[in-house]
Formats: C-alpha cells, sequence, structure tokens
DNA sequence: TTCAGTTTAGTTTTT
DNA sequence: CTAAACTGAA
C-alpha cells in the first residue's frame, strides 16, 4: 500500500467529505472547489480506513473517462487495489448488469444497444405497421416521449391518463407497447433501457436485489445534479436501509434537463435521504477573481438554486474580455487571431479551448483554424454517427446478434447487392407472421423460394456471409475481422468505385474505425464500448486547441477559454425559452455559468451581429446574459469596434421581455451595403486560393504539408510528405 | 432493381 | 445548408 498523507492536501470542508462515512451525505461541491479530489480521496479513505473492500465501493461518474481518471487518481494513494472498485457510468454499470440478468426481461445476453437514430427507425416501422401518418406524427417526436417516460421510470402498464393529456400520448402509449416488444424480439435494448431494466430487475427479484446489496455497501454518486427519476430511483433502492450513499454535484451545473435529469434530486436530496449531512465547497481553486465573480453574479439571477457563492484566494487576474464583431467568420478569424497572439506568449495550445451552444457552430471556426496553421481538435465530433462507421458497426452487431433486426434492415443491400424492396418487404411480412427475427425470416424465404431467382440467389450469400463472420468473432482480431467484412461485403469497393472527396474521407474513416478497434480483445467488448461512449472519452491534450460543445465541457478546465455566440436566440437557444419558458432560460444560464467557469486564467466572450442560420443570414443581438456579468468584470474591446455598444437602450429596454424575441429578426442597423462588400471580399479570397497548380506546396490540417500532383476543379491531389496520396478539396488547404 | 436527379423536411444540447 | 425521401427512366 502507497501511504500518502491524501488528508492533509484537503481544506476543513473536503477533509469532513472525506472522513464521514456513514448515513448519506451530500457534498455540494461547485465549480473548480476539488470534488474529484474529494471522491479520490474519500475512496482511498474507506479502503485505507480497512472498513471496507475495494469491490464493496461502487462509484458512479458522468463520463468514462472521469471513471478511468479517478481510478488512477485513487490508485496512486492506495495503490493497485483501486482496479476492484466498481467504477463507471449508470449506463455502462446498467449495461453490465443487464448483461448478467437479461433472461429476467426476455433479453439474451448478447443484446445490442441502439442508438437514437434506430429507435426512430424501429418506431418508423411501427408506425406504418399501424397506419400511422409519419406527417402527422412525426416518429421523432415518438421517440422523445419514450425516451421521456423512460427516463421517469414509466414502463408502458404504468402510464396514466393524465400522462396522455397531449393528443399524441394516446398513440404513444401504443407506439410504446410495440416498441417494446419490437426491441425485445431484435434483442435490443437502448439507452433509457439500460437504466429501466436493471431497476425493474432489481424491484421484482427480492434475492438478485438482496445479493446486490450484499456487495455494494458504499456507494458514491459524482454529478448528481444530473441524475433522473430512473437513477435517483436505483440508488434509492440500492442504498437502504444504511444509506451509506455519498453525492456530489452542483445544482448550478445541472445543463441535461432536457435529457430527465431531476434538479429536483439534488435540491430535495436532504428529504429523501433523512438525518443526511450536507458539505458545501465554496473555495474555488480554479478560477481568478474577475472570472469568479462573473460567474457568481451570473447564476444569482437564477431562482431555483440552493445558493452559495464561490471565492478564491487567488488574485483578480485580467478581465473578460468582451468582444462584438460583425458576422460570424470575423468571430472565427478573431478567435484564430487571439489563439495565434496566445501562442506567441508561449502558451500552450492545448491550454486554450473554444465552447460553443450547438456543434454547428464548430465550422466556420475550424475553417479559420486550418487557414491559421493552428492544429485543433473537435471533441466528441460525431464519428460514430457518420453513415459509413454506423454500416460497420451494424455488420458486427448482426454477426454478435443475428436477431438486430435494426442492424440487418440497415446493411440488407448496403451494399447493392440485389436484394430491392419488394424481397426486403417480403422478409418483413414473413418476420411478422412468424414472429421470427428478419434473418431468420430470410433463411425461411430462401427455403419456401418466395423471391426472384437473382433476389433468393443474392440473399442466399448474404446469409451465407453472415454465418461465416459469426464463426470468426472469437478466433480473429476485431480489427482484422472488421477489415475482413468490409473487403469480402463489397463495402469497401463500394466507396472506392465512387471516387469523390467525401468516399475519400469515409474509406479514412472506416481505417480510422478498424485501427481504433485494435486496443479491444473481443467485438461484443468493442461493440459496448462504442454504443455507450461519452462525448469527451475520446480527448487527446496534445498540442491542439479544443473546440466543443458546453455541454460536453463539462468536468473539464483551461486556462484560456473561448465563448463565442452569445447573441439572443442562439445563446440562451430561443428553443428553450419558447419550450420551457423560465425553466429553459435558467437552464441556459446554468450553462453559461458551467462555460465561464471552465476559465483558469482568461475568457474571451464574443458575440456576433450577423450569423448564417440555417443558411440564410440573421442579425441578432447580443445575448441578456452579458448585461448578467458585473461591469467592472469585464473589459470591452474595442479594437473590432463592429457593433453597436452594448448599453443601446433599445437592447436594455427589450431585456427580459418576451417581445424582444420576436424582434430577433429585426436589423439593428442596416448593413446591407458593407454585407455585399464582405461578400465580394470573400469570394475573391476563396477565387484566389482555388487557383492551384501542380506542384505547389501545400498545408492540409489533417495531413500536413505536401505538393499538388493533379488539379480537377476544386478537387486536388496532392501528395502528402507524410501521408501519402489524398485527394483533398481546396478549401481545405492552404498555400505555402 | 438500380441509379440519378429533384424535392422536401428538419435542424440544441447526448447517454 | 444538408440529408433523407421521392420520382421516373433504364
Amino acid at each position: 500500500m502507497i501511504i500518502r498523507n491524501y488528508l492533509e492536501e484537503l481544506n476543513l470542508e473536503q477533509r469532513e467529505a472525506v472522513q464521514t462515512f456513514d448515513g448519506p451525505l451530500l457534498v455540494l461541491s461547485g465549480a473548480g472547489t476539488g470534488k474529484t479530489r474529494v471522491l479520490t480521496s474519500r475512496i482511498a479513505h474507506l479502503l485505507y480506513s480497512g472498513l471496507t473492500k475495494p469491490w464493496n465501493i461502487m462509484a458512479v461518474t458522468f463520463t468514462n473517462k472521469a471513471a478511468r481518471e479517478m481510478k488512477e487518481r485513487v490508485s496512486k494513494i492506495i495503490g493497485p487495489s483501486a482496479d476492484q472498485v466498481i467504477m463507471g457510468t449508470f449506463h455502462s454499470i446498467g449495461a453490465n448488469f443487464l448483461r448478467q440478468h437479461s433472461e429476467l426481461v426476455g433479453l439474451k445476453s448478447n443484446f445490442s444497444i441502439i442508438d437514437v437514430d434506430d429507435q426512430v427507425t424501429a418506431i418508423k416501422q411501427i408506425l406504418k405497421d399501424s397506419n400511422l401518418d409519419e406527417k402527422l406524427y412525426p416518429p421523432r417526436l415518438f421517440a422523445k416521449i419514450i425516451n421521456h417516460w423512460k427516463d421517469k421510470g414509466l414502463v408502458p402498464e404504468k402510464i396514466t391518463d393524465s400522462e396522455k393529456d397531449r393528443f399524441e400520448n394516446e398513440f404513444a402509449k401504443d407506439v410504446y407497447i410495440k416498441y417494446q416488444s419490437k426491441l425485445k424480439s431484435s434483442n435490443s435494448a437502448d439507452f433509457g433501457d439500460l437504466l429501466l431494466y436493471p431497476l425493474i430487475i432489481l424491484k421484482d427479484n427480492i434475492d438478485v436485489l438482496e445479493k446486490w446489496k450484499s456487495k455494494i455497501k458504499y456507494i458514491l454518486v459524482d454529478e448528481y445534479q444530473d441524475t433522473n427519476t430512473v437513477q435517483y430511483l436505483w440508488l434509492r433502492l440500492v442504498s437502504q436501509p444504511e444509506n451509506n450513499i455519498c453525492c456530489v454535484g452542483d445544482d448550478d451545473q445541472s445543463i441535461y434537463g432536457w435529457r430527465g435529469a431531476e434538479v429536483k434530486n439534488i435540491l430535495g436530496f436532504e428529504k429523501d435521504f433523512p438525518k443526511a449531512k450536507v458539505i458545501r465547497l465554496e473555495q474555488n481553486y480554479r478560477s481568478t477573481g474577475n472570472i469568479l465573480s462573473s460567474a457568481n453574479s451570473l447564476i444569482d439571477n437564477n431562482n431555483f438554486r440552493l445558493g452559495k457563492n464561490l471565492w478564491t484566494k487567488d488574485n483578480k487576474g485580467k478581465k473578460i474580455l468582451l468582444t462584438g464583431v460583425y458576422d460570424s467568420s470575423e468571430e472565427a478569424k478573431y478567435i484564430v487571431n487571439m489563439s495565434q497572439t496566445l501562442r506567441g506568449e508561449g502558451k500552450l495550445l492545448s491550454n486554450i479551448c473554444v465552447l460553443v451552444r450547438t456543434i454547428s457552430q464548430t465550422r466556420e471556426i475550424e475553417e479559420q483554424f486550418i487557414k491559421g496553421c493552428i492544429p485543433y481538435k473537435v471533441v466528441g465530433a460525431k464519428f460514430f454517427e457518420r453513415q459509413e462507421i454506423r454500416d460497420a458497426i451494424a455488420y458486427l452487431r448482426l454477426i454478435v446478434n443475428n436477431a438486430d433486426d435494426l442492424a440487418f434492415q440497415r446493411i440488407i443491400n448496403t451494399p447493392r447487392r440485389g436484394i430491392g424492396a419488394n424481397s426486403i418487404q417480403k422478409i418483413i411480412d414473413f418476420s411478422l407472421s412468424a414472429k421470427c427475427s428478419y434473418f431468420l425470416s430470410s433463411i425461411e424465404q430462401v427455403k419456401l423460394n418466395t423471391l426472384s431467382l437473382s433476389s433468393k440467389k443474392n440473399l442466399e450469400r448474404f446469409i451465407f456471409q453472415i454465418n461465416k463472420w459469426g464463426t470468426l468473432i472469437y478466433d480473429e482480431r476485431p480489427s482484422d475481422l472488421l477489415q475482413l467484412i468490409l473487403k469480402d461485403s463489397g463495402y469497401i469497393d463500394m466507396w472506392k468505385k465512387m471516387e469523390t472527396i467525401e468516399s475519400e474521407t469515409r474509406i479514412d474513416n472506416l481505417n480510422e474505425l478498424i485501427s481504433g478497434m485494435s486496443e479491444f480483445e473481443n467485438i461484443k467488448e468493442f461493440l459496448e464500448h462504442v454504443s455507450i461512449m461519452t462525448n469527451n472519452d475520446r480527448i487527446n491534450i496534445d498540442g491542439e486547441v479544443s473546440l466543443m460543445t458546453l455541454h460536453a465541457s463539462k468536468g473539464l478546465e483551461f486556462d484560456y477559454v473561448f465563448l463565442p455566440g452569445w447573441e439572443d436566440g442562439l445563446f440562451p437557444s430561443i428553443r428553450s425559452v419558447d419550450e420551457k419558458g423560465n425553466i429553459g432560460l435558467e437552464e441556459e444560464r446554468r450553462l453559461a455559468y458551467v462555460g465561464i467557469t471552465r476559465a483558469k486564467k482568461e475568457l474571451y466572450i464574443s458575440y456576433s451581429a450577423n450569423r448564417r442560420i440555417h443558411g440564410l443570414w440573421m442579425s441578432s443581438i447580443p445575448s441578456r446574459f452579458i448585461n448578467e456579468l458585473p461591469k467592472e468584470n469585464i473589459i470591452e474591446n474595442l479594437d473590432q469596434g463592429l457593433y453597436l455598444p452594448t448599453g443601446d437602450s433599445e437592447f436594455n429596454d427589450n431585456l427580459n421581455n418576451k417581445s424582444h424575441f420576436l424582434s430577433r429578426h429585426k436589423k439593428i442597423y442596416n448593413h446591407a451595403n458593407y454585407n455585399q462588400e464582405t461578400f465580394k471580399i470573400k469570394t475573391r479570397d476563396k477565387q484566389m486560393s482555388r487557383n492551384f497548380i501542380i506542384g505547389e506546396r501545400v498545408f492540409h490540417q489533417k495531413f500536413g504539408m505536401g505538393n499538388v500532383i493533379n488539379v480537377n476543379g476544386e478537387n486536388l491531389e496532392i501528395s502528402f510528405d507524410n501521408a501519402g496520396i489524398k485527394k483533398v478539396r481546396s478549401d481545405f488547404v492552404l498555400k505555402k
């Protein structure tokens, strides 16, 4: 055992949180107050005190990355036995549990985990079978309702009439029932099931519950403010009666309400767990005084909060730089210029991050980073949602779980193998009447000779291939097997034949997937990993600027933080305010609070007068949140000088007034001429950069330096020094 | 059954 | 603006 004086490194409150072992404990831990340190020290202290064994402790984190980090930090104090502590996200722990007890809810242990897109596909089919018009009843809406019910722990039987008040909900309950049986027959579970099924199993099987209770003696929960009802019920169930449960969280950082998170879980902790002890951590070790008092003053505008005030021994530091720009591309350029300046001052790029409200904001910023030759990384880029990646994973899913109808449907004719809509419909119809999977149905169709000769031949070949690959699951390495599948199925060739830039990228992505798989021992482990991987699990902190959404930034910290797009409508998002009124606005404000408190040293907030939304240029006014920041902590960047001063009376009059949402589209001042000018400059800019000549030296963000060897309009063929020959669009390379 | 060309619908955040 | 859905011809 490695003995370290971990207790002495803690402040008074932290130490109390670490040493309070028995009974329910809530640690209200503000941003940057050392909550991870408390959690790790607590685990170490529990083990060090000899009270319990590692496998009797369960620590639930919000991301797998957080779990990994925690494990590392605990093992630094206590040694390798830290590995035996049960750590993971609710979803990964739930999935594990469900694999052990799957038969209790009618699943097999090799069930597939499906994502939102698969849900929508399944619901589409159900609507079709139920003769409900997709146009009238959008599948996405049903998916949302069903997920919402699952978050609340509602199985179909428990849906009461009061839940049906919305007109769709009457159908929704029916769709929900059919959806669940569809999933069951596909041997699949969605994200909600990973939490809901374990709860049901524990409730209905007293022996399983007792076994769990005798195993788990101490529970630690991170990010408690973002737990939903199911997670809450689950914690209540397994922690009773000793209630040795320690929840750490910050009500001001609750930003997942739209996903079913209930702030009331943390607000009502003392009521839910009688005799609970509450400890507040308010000393911040992360940010400067200016950053901290801005955050405090902003969040003070929220009504629904427990209330706390962060303080720091640190000095005031630099003021927050507030910048108004003309349009979003100016904003992107500004961020890149500032990053360049910081880099010039010797600051590491890995200490810089840009946090946006919506992921689409990253595109323009990326463009400028490429032009400015600054390495960057988009964290949580939707790699696993790309078509080619989903297709590849669907092949693996079908091989591991033949009953996975959603995977079957996705790839049965991808690449085209002569099995058209008619044949597929026959397969589906038969599976419905025979109550078997699509895959089994296909086998029957071949036997029964119901399809056209060519279809039959093609289907036979497909079945043969799936079976053949299935025999290799345990023999081949996952990466080798996928490579084999993509080659033999003709999937890679399908993209190769296209010879477009996009198809090249897709093949690159597939190769990236294959190489990423090499760290996994078996396919099942890999599939588990990809489906419940969290956003920032893939983060790497090399010499790159990080670009991500505010949501993805939870739990992270950076020296220099850019917060672009502080405009009313974008941030706070008009949708959340429209849909949920003040509740929605408060959540947006908490999101702003999370953003501000990520910064350790310097914070740059910016807003733009014009932004292109869904292809149309819109003008906008600065975010109301800007006025909630104390003037003494802020300095306005007058260099840019492209926007009206924030003291503008029209803007102030409209604050906190819903009508100003309506005036959102109103031009603040006429930019028409300027607009045209910039447009001209931009096109000229683009055209100039597009005249590439053979032999020219160029730079590409991903592939580095290279020489142009072929020019075909916008499409360039480049021989890169380190990455070989690639086809690239001219927008993505820079002249040297 | 396939493929190319055209129209339309949907765009906040994510396990 | 983009991806999915649709349409019609080969």
